[in-house]
DNA sequence: CGGAATAAGCTTTTT
DNA sequence: GCTTATTCCG
């Protein structure tokens, strides 16, 4: 090795190296936040695979996409260094590195023919998976009862808390659904005919991905196959990982040797998707002899007084494990900035990042925060009339738009003649052709033994017809045309039927002309389509085309989607009661904690300055039905006075006020309308 | 039967 | 405000 390269161990303080250096029994990394825990997994990765370990039977499961592709960078990295390669010669690659969901997709269609599976199975994401309950749903007519049996996305997450939590029905409907109590035999009728209909289809949906490996790890043979492959197996983020993943890895590794879990109890922020904060805290006494626990507080993202705040924050916490985070560097007090309402809030934090790119600060180094993903549109608004370039994590999902899955179900159906969700979807996109006649053409196709021949036998009603005959000619074309150029026939099909079924066509041909470009970069239709699901975009922008990587842009992003990553500068929108806590999450004392946790992982994602925005008239909902009803300036219940006093800096500046507010004192905070209501 | 018009929920966070 | 379920009309 070339002695001139830094040493890339030599950063390590004590306890990270000994996280990195340990070997033999199980291991616990608790690893606050900032703490270098990325970088002490992937050192340790690194350091395994200088040892001697083969790369290729490392397993490294990630709770997020983002995370995966961050772990697999910094392994590559410093793998890279470590060998003292050239810059020409590629890192190194981790093959095994992934999300629990894409590892399992891979393991189910490499053992799928030992467990009866389709190999070619295709995967459901959320919408259509709630497509295929509503089919359902209607099959077993469970929606014209007396009382109104819950919708399909509702029917959907008590199906996925079951799943992910491994509970019962009446357990999780007494538990996380109080309000569908009496529904629950249909609705077990209801799942049975929900997994009925995915094996009939050969579709899985993501919470098939874990229950299937999972019950792949149950049967002996298998789980020591596959138990045999990895010498190593790394979860990062497992504060957030639920009862069935802890059940694949336990079948993975029994005695837990070779098993590394990295995470922080204070940043469990999953539990709407059955994480179970109580994995990470049993894990020790899983074991026989019990797990090693390591734990790293030096914070080295943040400034102390920043960690100051964050650490008032969360030592309000009924229950808490992790202890205090300390960096030592100075800095200056985060801000708590009081603004008149949304509209200024924008403005402020437009001016405020402009200024501070001013000073230096690239737009990437700073980040703008919301609890949800509405929240950030009133910014995004304000940031498009001005030209700052942005991009924006989480919220609504680009796949999910209507016109998306319309295009994708023409290239699903033209793959798979079969798939009865792609067939309805663009069958009823047909003109003339409704419902009852889809039904018809799909129960022909269905019985059929030569699928296409049903297709091409097909008799629509004779408003229909022109529209069938066009559909069909764009099918056989569809058929055989080489990738990507399939898409664009696809689209050149569907155009038409955006402008007769959308007011807004011109908007939404961005997004299939998005879809396309994306498209490209994939090697097969086949491909697109099964890894679409798993690995979709991640980020929209208010331009068609995303920035690219070299450009200079604004984070806009949920708090969820924030996890894990940090910025020189961040702002924090809407720190106020309604908001954070968000009010449909106020139901019970464990939800509350766990909005305090999201608050605070806001908050240590801030390297230099942390600026907490604080709306004096927030609207609550965007009902009309109580009239305009908002709420005036409660600042979130996680800041209470006392620590507001001792460490924010509190700001109310005049422009953000609007004028009759600006020169006079701050206004008591009260909420009037209440009071009006309680007045009858 | 298809599709427009009307009424009635429900509303977060992600794989 | 948006999606979904139901009703009504051609």
């Amino acid at each position: 090795m070339n002695a001139a390269l830094a040493d890339p161990f030599a950063a390590l303080n004590d306890a990270q190296r000994a996280a990195v250096e340990h070997r033999g029994a199980p291991l616990l990394v608790i690893a606050g936040a900032g703490t270098g825990k990325t970088m002490t997994l992937a050192a340790r990765v690194a350091r395994l695979v200088l040892d001697g370990a083969d790369p290729n039977r490392i397993l490294l499961l990630t709770f997020s996409r983002r995370a995966a592709q961050e772990m697999q960078r910094r392994c590559g990295a410093l793998l890279h260094a470590a060998l003292g390669l050239h810059a020409t010669q590629g890192a190194p690659l981790l093959p095994w590195a992934g999300t629990f969901h894409a590892v399992g997709a891979r393991l189910l269609r490499e053992y799928a023919a030992s467990i009866g599976l389709a190999p070619q199975f295709t995967l459901l994401d959320r919408a259509d998976a709630e497509d295929l309950m509503g089919w359902v749903r209607q099959e077993l007519e469970l929606g014209s009862g007396e009382r109104r049996f819950p919708l399909k996305g509702t029917c959907l997450a008590i199906y996925s808390r079951v799943v992910n939590a491994q509970a019962g029905v009446d357990d999780v409907v007494a538990t996380t659904f109080p309000w569908v109590r009496g529904h629950e035999a249909e609705l077990k009728r209801l799942f049975a005919a929900y997994v009925d209909a995915k094996q009939r289809q050969q579709v899985l949906d993501y919470d098939d991905l874990l229950l299937y490996w999972q019950q792949t790890m149950s049967e002996p043979a298998l789980a020591q196959a596959i138990g045999a492959r990895f010498d190593h197996v790394l979860v990062d983020e497992y504060q957030d990982t639920n009862r069935l993943q802890a059940a694949i890895l336990r079948a993975l590794q029994p005695d837990g040797r070779g098993l590394t879990v990295v995470g922080d109890d204070a940043q469990a922020i999953y539990s709407f998707r059955a994480a179970e904060v109580r994995n990470i805290l049993d894990f020790p006494a899983q074991f026989a002899p019990a797990a090693r626990t390591l734990a790293l507080t030096h914070n080295y993202r943040s400034t102390q007084p920043i960690l100051d705040a964050s650490n008032a924050v969360i030592a309000r916490a009924a229950e808490r494990f992790t202890k205090d985070l300390h960096s030592g560097r100075a800095g200056a007090k985060p801000r708590l900035v009081t603004v008149a309402d949304e509209a200024a809030q924008a403005r402020f934090v437009a001016d405020d990042v402009l200024l501070q790119r001013e000073n230096g600060l690239r737009l990437r180094q700073q980040a703008v925060l919301f609890r949800t993903g509405h929240h950030g549109a009133a910014l995004e608004l304000e940031l498009t009339r001005r030209g700052i370039p942005f991009v924006k994590y989480g919220g609504l999902r680009f796949l999910e738009a209507a016109h998306v899955k319309d295009l994708l179900s023409v290239l699903r159906w033209a793959q798979n003649p079969r798939g009865r969700l792609a067939a309805f979807r663009v069958a009823t996109l047909i003109p003339g052709l409704g419902p009852a006649s889809a039904r018809r053409l799909l129960d022909a196709i269905e019985t059929a033994a030569d699928p296409l021949a049903a297709l091409r036998g097909f008799k629509p009603s004779a408003a229909a017809a022109a529209g069938w005959r066009d559909w069909l000619a764009a099918h056989a074309a569809l058929a055989d045309a080489p990738w990507p150029g399939a898409i664009t026939l696809a689209r050149r099909w569907y155009e038409p039927q955006l402008e007769r079924l959308h007011e807004d066509a011109a908007i939404r041909r961005g997004d299939l002309a998005q879809l396309e470009r994306i498209a490209a970069t994939f090697t097969s239709r086949e491909r697109f389509l099964a890894e679409l699901t798993l690995d979709p975009p991640e980020a929209t922008s208010d331009e068609s085309d995303a920035p690219h990587r070299d450009e200079d842009y604004l984070i806009l992003s949920t708090m969820h989607s924030a996890k894990g990553q940090e910025w020189a500068s961040v702002h924090v929108l809407n720190a106020v009661d309604g908001c954070m806590p968000a009010d449909v999450a106020t139901g019970h004392g464990d939800e509350i904690e766990e909005e305090r946790r999201l608050l605070y992982v806001a908050m240590t994602r801030a390297r230099h300055q942390l600026t907490l925005l604080v709306p004096q008239k927030f609207h609550l909902t965007q009902q009309a039905k109580y009239g305009d009803r908002h709420l005036y300036g409660a600042l979130t219940r996680f800041i209470p006075e006392d620590i507001a006093q001792r460490h924010f800096e509190r700001m109310a500046p005049a422009a953000a006020l609007g004028a009759e507010a600006a020169n006079t004192t701050p206004l008591p905070a009260i909420d009037l309308m209440a009071r009006v209501r309680r007045a009858f």
